[in-house]
Formats: C-alpha cells, structure tokens, sequence
DNA sequence: ATAAAGAAGTAACTATTGTTACAGAGAAGT
DNA sequence: ACTTCTCTGTAACAATAGTTACTTCTTTAT
C-alpha cells in the first residue's frame, strides 16, 4: 500500500504523513457498478483514491438521478468529509465507474492531521476547490447549453475518464445520467453521428477524436 | 467591531481568536448593487458577514448570468478561501443584494488559523459544506424544476433573504438572475398571479405568504 | 428452435421555453 | 404639455425537449 500511496500521494504529503495513512488506512477495491456511499446515508471514513473512477450522483424526487463528476486517482471526496466530521448526512450517491482502488481514512485522523499537517491541510482545501469548480462546471453545463452539447461534452469527459474512445454504454443509461429520456438520447446521438462525430454501435459509442 | 463580531461569531470562536479577527479584520460597508468580487479577479482576503446579504453569480460565454446562492451574516465565501490560498482566480461574482457590512481577513492569518485554530478550521469546513450543498440546491433547481417551480422559489427566497414580501425588482431582473427572457417571466408570473400567489405591480411584487 | 427481454430507430404529438414584435401605461425630463 | 424612456402585457411563432407508440434487430433464456 505504501508504494501506492508513494506514487499517487508522494508529491503532496511528507513521509511521516505517508506513513501514518499507511497505517490506519485501510485498502479497498471496488468493483466497477457498485454503489459505495447513498444519499441520507452516514459516512464514517474519507476516501484517497489510488485507481478507478467514482461518479457522484444526484437524486430527484422521483429517484431519477444526474451525473454530477467523476473522481479520479488523486482526488477525495470533499463532501464526504464534512459529513464525517458535521455528522450530517450524505446529499450524494457515488457508485464506482471503473474498478477503483482506494484507501478508507477513519474520520478521527482526519480531523487530527488538519491540525498536525500543513500538507494534509492544503490537500483537503484544494479538494474542495475542485470539487466546487467541478460542481460549477456541471452548472454551466445544465443551465448555458443544449442537450447536443451537453451529450458531446458527456461522451468526451467518458472518453476521458475511461481512456477509452469505444464506450460501452446503453441510450437508456446516458439517459439516466443526463436525467432525460432514452428517445431524445437516441436522436441526439443519431444527429451526432450524421455529423460524424460519433459512431453507433449495439452497446457501444465510438468517440471520434478529430 | 468587536461587539459586531461577538453577536454574530461569538458562539463559534473562542475570545483570543475573536481578538485576533478584530486586530488584523478590515470592517468594510459595500452599498446595495456594489461589485465587490469578478470573475477572472485574483482575491486577497476573506469576508466574514456581519450583516446584509451578497449575491453570488455564474455568468456564461455572452456574459449572461445566474445567480447561485446568496451569502447571509455568519456567512462567508469559501470560494475566496480557497482562491486566496491556492492563487487562482475567481469562478464566480459576487455583488452585495443589500447594504452589507463585512469584516475583510487578510491570507495569511486565515492560513495561519486554520493550523492555530480548531474551531476556526471546523467554520471554514462547515462553510465550505453549506456552500456546497446549496450549489446541490441550486443544481436540483435547475436540472429537475420546470420555469414555473424555479420562479417561485426564487421569490420566496428573496422574501426570506430580504425579509420584505414587497420585492423591488423588475421583470428584466428576475430574468437575469434565473438565465432566461423578460417575456418568459412576464408570462409565467401573471400565471402565478392568477393563482393567487403574488401580486404584480409596477417594479415591485408582493409575495403572499399563505 | 422458439420465446422473451433488451436495445435502438423513428414518427407523431405535446409541453415548455425562447424569440420577435408591438402596444399601452406610467415615470421622468425638458 | 410633450417627448422620451422604462416597464409590463400579450400575441404569434420557432426551437428544444419530453412522451407515447410501434417496429426492427440482437441477445439471452427455455
């Protein structure tokens, strides 16, 4: 775990940091599709991811959901820390993309070390900016542009996130996360392909580079 | 200011940190409709309210905006925070709804606290969180709410946040900060008016309560 | 082999939101 | 009083997104 650690966290935190995250961390991998933290639920420890992908959802009244960003090797889970720490409940679903890698910080360390560590201090700050410009930029997104556009920008960051162009993925499921419907997916994606950015498949979507 | 400070961040902060705050804070009045933070600005310091209201905006590519979340007394921006620290530039607007009166921390000090200070560290968490949970809001607003639903509430939390339910606004406005057309608001609020909810006058709307 | 389930294509229609255009009412300035 | 400007109301139309319904094709199960 600690070479992990090293590789993905090294430029970041001292080796007296490393070591003591080495030792109470505890090493999780998660399989891709499997849900890991629920909305109203409590959350007792904070993730570091080392591998993988994580997408972190919203849910609506009818319990249909919209993809809010993906978590990547490197990141935290900012909201996941507060709830820990205000004993308040999680607004979010996150469920892993990829399978994932990860490391569970119990919550007592890390009220501990933002007091001990400059280093661990900055990590969580920054983690939270990013988080907060992510939530900004899915603002933006819903609120400044169309569904196409939306669609494409969602393809690409999933060609991104899983350094895959061939995505493998169903109408119905981008419908889910773009929280629209599986006809009006299907038709964006056709227009998408006649201007030959995209290529259809059964199950999958070719992401065109150019 | 002292007093100030005490009334409203008595509860939070022990008296060496709230003398430290009253040393080296900037007391600072910003007028109603003053700009007080840019998009693409680098910020140097931090404000704690102490009275008023700040209105936060995202602005798009033709400069069109949304609003995102007001800030209250007791509040601050935890986007600031961050800024100031990591040296980015500012993602969002911020210009004062009401007459506001604020303290300006400078970024050394919030730095220094944030190592010094247990309960200064847990208000900036706990802000960062309340931030992030009304960009929740703000997005379920948007992505899950149709015109109608996101006026609405916009009214009642203007009633609440300005505490008049005789809002001075004009139609123009409220398009503004809910990213949409004069007409469409025109449209939708003479619908509301017909069901009794408010009612319309020259630059101004009375929200009824019931 | 046949049936059943899942995925995708598409047409037709509805609802919502955005746009253009214009008219009238009231406020402010000369 | 008269002009000008701002604010509001509304009609007519366009664009976008959501819904229903049905078909075809593929995969999976029996």
């Amino acid at each position: 775990m600690i070479e992990a650690l090293k590789e993905h966290y090294g430029s970041l935190f001292e080796t007296e940091l490393l070591e003591e995250i080495a030792e109470v961390g505890i090493f999780k991998e998660v399989p891709e599709g499997h849900k890991f933290i629920e909305i109203g639920e409590y959350v007792r420890s904070m993730p570091l991811l080392l591998s993988g992908a994580i997408k972190v959802l919203r849910e609506d009244n009818d319990g249909d959901e919209l993809l809010l960003y993906f978590l990547e090797r490197g990141d935290t889970c900012a909201m996941t820390m507060t709830c820990c720490m205000g004993q308040t409940k999680s607004e979010i679903r996150a469920i892993a993309e990829l399978d994932t890698q990860l490391i569970m910080i119990p919550v007592q360390k890390m009220e501990e070390w933002t007091g001990k560590y400059r280093s661990w201090r900055n990590f969580v700050f920054e983690s939270y900016h990013d988080r907060f410009n992510e939530l900004l930029h899915t603002i933006d997104s819903i609120a400044f542009f169309n569904m196409d556009e939306r669609l494409l920008k969602y393809l690409q960051n999933k060609v991104k996130i899983t350094q895959e162009d061939l995505l493998n993925t169903t109408h119905q499921e981008i419908a889910y996360e773009l929280h629209t419907s599986r006809v009006v997916i299907s038709r964006l994606l056709k227009k998408l392909e006649n201007l030959g950015k995209i290529e259809l498949h059964r199950n999958s979507i070719k992401v065109n580079s150019l």
